[in-house]
RNA sequence: GCGGCGGUGGCGGAAUGGUAGACGCGGCGGCCUCAAAAGCCGCUGGGCGAAAGCUCGUGAGGGUUCGAGUCCCUCCCGCCGUACCA
């Protein structure tokens, strides 16, 4: 080897040539054309283009990569497309700062990006390629907001909106956390206004039930359920006499209606004050509630806060007894929540027991965990009804609560009911950058849908980018102004835009037939695809996008433009990339690109490095002298496959190898297939462990390169290669044509022969109770009754055997013998 | 509070109930060299021992088992999500 001692792995010059074949060749394009082979579609989140790609992408696309090349040369027909989630406030907020248009900003970092994908190697179908803000695309999102609108499923109302007061928009639910705006981080207000809603609450159902169907980790389909919020229950009726009004509440434990000592209404409840009026109460009820909703949401949900509240001065009468209970009003119940008004069972609920406590109220307990038990309250748990009523009064509480129920719904004072979480989906945004909504407003004829051949409604240009409390396109007016589609009346075009969620509710779906300009895709090219076989991305888009995605594909499927019921068939959530323990950002100062170590070692290097750092779906720390390490791998593979030079490749027989260095490395060769194929297999993405395997290939092949043959050497070069591929496929590439003079992605998986998986002899493990005493090669055959007599042979095991008494001998062949002694 | 994930050498991490620490980093030693870099080869959990070997060791404590990092119970710690949801 000193001869090749001064050659020099060169990522610089081999990366860009393959890259420039892939190109020239469209090798990864794929046609829409069944051929036989099994359809599959794997999918990254799409990036959002702002500036230049991170980490973050990067760990991404050589994930969904590996999966691809693995999936094509396992004899798929391997979809894997790109593209651009490019409306959003990044882009329109440096438009203000700097008066840059949106789209030339878009456009400068889809190109840093274009340009990074291909210098990473990543293996796409680039004649699907679209960014969501292009018109060729948008057109069809509004065409879906118009399905969903015809349908009712999209629809306008007035309502409790948040409003973040920096961004200058509305927020849905979804973008609030802990009162606070998603991006800005301000404190958010709520404000009356008139938006335009997705009716998701219609499926929230469907939603939590098909969570079962998919191959999602256990964690999202968590967050996914508890976002959802199903709980079941009744609504059970209390009457105001003084009044003549019903108050509806809802409960998930009317079996403890019996206790119920008090009735809580939310400061933001539309009676409360009308209720209060003319009592002795008035002024502190309008104090308290004036108080109330002056303190943010984040100070009136701070956990360990004090329960507060004020009596109405007023009561309510509990249907199932007939008891007068006092009504309060308190910041505790919540009027997003249920009905907004509450009965109070101090007893049994937590929060309604240090409310009691604190202003004195009567704790009934009507549920006892035993029959003549002493509990403490509040007692949450299950038990048997106790202070309740003849009827009731010992029977299991779950018993007892459907009989209830039963009872009430008869006397029309209450039923069954089951209360979600889930809010309507707000999409209409008070900004520029993003989807105009296709409707225009007419005196006469309301909220009229704009004519499909009228689509799109382009985004007009603005000088002035910055909300004033209204979108910037309510500035131009002659935009706005039109005509009304029914009447030909003047009318005034929707100056809101869509949330950018809307955008990427539906962009997989596009893939499928990217070029199509009839139909946002051909319902028989996307069934197809769909759905995505394996879908890939960050686990921040747990709630937002991936339960936005979902509802899509359901309401798309039931107005019967898809078969497809879920968008992803399979979910993997990668971890994150850490600098020094630390999310890496601008403030911290922490913030490494990809391009300083493409750059500096080649994209193979830096792909492979960041699947090598550990289990994908955990964090990893980002370490220089990590990468320097793959480096030297991907390095000595090349080398090797220098060294080898360019021959027959195929792997010698059992029994045929010319010396023990053809055979060990002939079966290591087989052992790493073995491995690196069942590490990629089934969804385990155990990269790690696959390259690490790879880098044992190559280790052994140096170990053995002074004795084996040559053929040997050049088939442990080219396996190498061909494994590595799907993590660093320039260089396998070179190292696979090096050794064989074939293309390494042309040729199929490599089989494990199961004959090369064993040896004639193994390591055989000798113990004494349970404890290593030597370590024997014994031959593969050997009956139990060899294995034992060999263990029993080893002096080391006697030496322990020694005076003692053997009861007991466990034999587990191909593995262990283990004596156990008394 | 609740839900989820995790705790293994100096570090990142491997281990279908069967040799704990694969692979990589770092460290030590050797070869090559005038010297270095690069490269190549080897060693590298702690303690005792000249060695053979013995012994301890996967957050803590119990249990099941011939055998436990892995399974069960009780705790402790860390991270993530979520939270007055009736």
């Amino acid at each position: 080897m000193s001869d090749l001692r001064e050659l020099r792995y060169e990522p610089k010059a081999i990366e860009p040539k393959w890259q420039q074949v892939w190109a020239d060749e469209h090798t990864w394009e794929v046609s829409n054309e069944d051929d036989g082979r099994e359809a599959y579609y794997v999918l990254e989140m799409l990036p959002y283009p702002s500036g230049e790609p991170h980490m973050g992408h990067l760990k991404n696309y050589a994930l969904g990569d590996a999966v691809a090349h693995f999936s094509r040369r396992s004899g798929k027909r391997v979809l894997h497309p790109m593209g651009y989630d490019a409306f959003g406030l990044p882009a329109e907020n440096n438009a203000i700062k700097t008066g840059v248009h949106p789209r030339d900003a878009t456009a400068a970092s889809i190109a840093s990006f274009q340009r990074q994908f291909r210098e990473w190697g990543i293996s796409i179908d680039w004649t699907r390629e679209f960014g969501t803000h292009e018109p060729r695309y948008y057109r069809w999102t509004q065409w879906l907001f118009l399905q969903l609108f015809k349908r009712g499923l999209a629809y306008k109302r007035e309502g409790s909106v948040n409003w973040d007061p920096v961004e200058e928009t509305v927020l849905a639910n979804e973008q609030v956390i802990d009162g606070r705006g998603e991006r800005s981080g301000a404190l958010v207000e709520i404000r009356q206004l008139e938006q335009w809603y997705f009716r998701i609450t219609d499926y929230a159902d469907r939603l939590l039930d098909d969570l079962d169907k998919i191959q999602w980790p256990d964690h999202v389909k968590t967050m996914q359920r508890n976002w959802i919020g199903r709980s079941v229950g009744a609504h059970v009726t209390f009457r105001n006499e003084e009044l003549g009004k019903d108050y509806e509440v809802f409960t998930t434990r009317p079996d403890t209606l019996f206790g119920a000592t008090f009735f809580v209404m939310s400061p933001e409840h539309p009676d409360v004050l009308a209720l209060a009026e003319g009592t002795s109460q008035e002024e502190a009820v309008r104090d308290y509630v004036r108080r109330a909703l002056l303190e943010s949401n984040e100070d009136r949900g701070a956990a360990d806060k004090a329960k507060t509240g004020v009596p109405l001065g007023r009561s309510v009468v509990n249907p199932v007894n007939g008891e007068a209970i006092p009504m309060y009003v308190a910041d505790y119940v919540l009027m997003e929540y249920g009905t907004g008004a509450i009965m109070a069972v101090p007893a049994h609920d937590e929060r309604d027991f240090e409310f009691a406590t604190v202003h004195g109220l009567p704790i009934r307990q009507v549920i006892a965990s035993a029959p003549g038990a002493e509990d403490e309250l509040p007692l949450s748990a299950d038990g048997v009804l106790v202070n309740s009523d003849a009827r009731f009064d010992g029977k299991p509480n779950r018993e007892a609560l459907e009989q209830i129920v039963a009872w009430l719904d008869g006397e029309g004072r209450g039923r069954r009911a089951i209360n979600y979480r889930l809010r309507d989906w707000l999409v209409s945004r008070q900004r520029y950058w993003g989807c105009p909504i296709p409707i225009v407003y007419c005196e006469q004829h309301g909220a009229v849908a704009v004519p499909e051949d009228q689509l799109p409604v382009e985004l007009p240009d603005v000088t002035d980018y910055k909300p004033r409390g209204r979108s910037p396109l309510a500035a131009v007016e002659e935009w706005v102004a039109t005509t009304c589609p029914e009447c030909g009346g003047p009318a005034r075009r929707e100056t809101d835009t869509m949330d950018t969620f809307v955008d990427s509710s539906w962009y997989f779906l596009r893939y499928t037939d990217a070029s199509n300009d009839t139909a946002p895709w051909d319902r028989a090219v996307a069934d197809s695809w769909m759905p995505v076989d394996q879908y890939i991305g960050g686990v921040e888009h747990a709630i937002l996008h991936l339960l936005y995605a979902r509802f899509f594909t359901k309401a798309f499927h039931d107005i019967g433009l898809l078969s497809a019921d879920e968008p992803f068939q399979a979910l993997f959530t990668q971890g994150m990339i850490t600098r020094d323990g630390a999310k890496m950002s601008k403030s911290k100062g922490n913030v490494i690109a990809p391009s300083a170590y493409v750059d500096r070692y080649g994209a193979d290097t830096a792909r492979c490095y960041i699947l090598f750092i550990g289990p994908p779906d955990q964090d990893a720390d980002w370490s220089d002298e990590g990468v320097e390490g793959v480096h030297r791998f991907l390095a000595r593979l090349w080398r090797l496959g220098i060294e080898v030079g360019r021959g027959p490749a195929d792997s010698p027989h059992a029994g045929d190898f010319a010396n023990d260095a053809d055979a060990v490395l002939t079966r290591k060769a087989h052992w790493a297939i073995d491995k690196v194929t069942h590490d990629l297999g089934d969804r385990r993405f155990a990269f790690n462990t696959a390259i690490s395997a790879v880098m044992e290939l190559v280790n052994e092949a140096y170990r053995q390169r002074e004795s084996a043959s040559p053929e040997v050497l050049r088939f442990a070069a080219a396996t190498g290669a061909s494994l590595i591929f799907p993590f660093a496929p320039h260089t396998a590439s070179e190292v696979y044509e090096n050794a064989t003079g074939a293309r390494v992605w042309e040729t199929p998986w490599p089989a494990a022969d199961p004959a090369m998986l064993v040896a004639d002899t193994f390591e055989l493990v000798a113990q004494v109770n349970g404890k290593v005493r030597d370590r024997l090669t014994a031959p593969a055959d050997a009956s139990r009754e060899d294995l034992e007599a060999l263990a029993r042979s080893a002096p080391n095991v006697q030496a322990h055997l020694e005076g003692r008494q053997v009861v007991k001998v466990i034999v587990v062949p191909g593995k262990l013998v283990n004596i156990v002694v008394r």
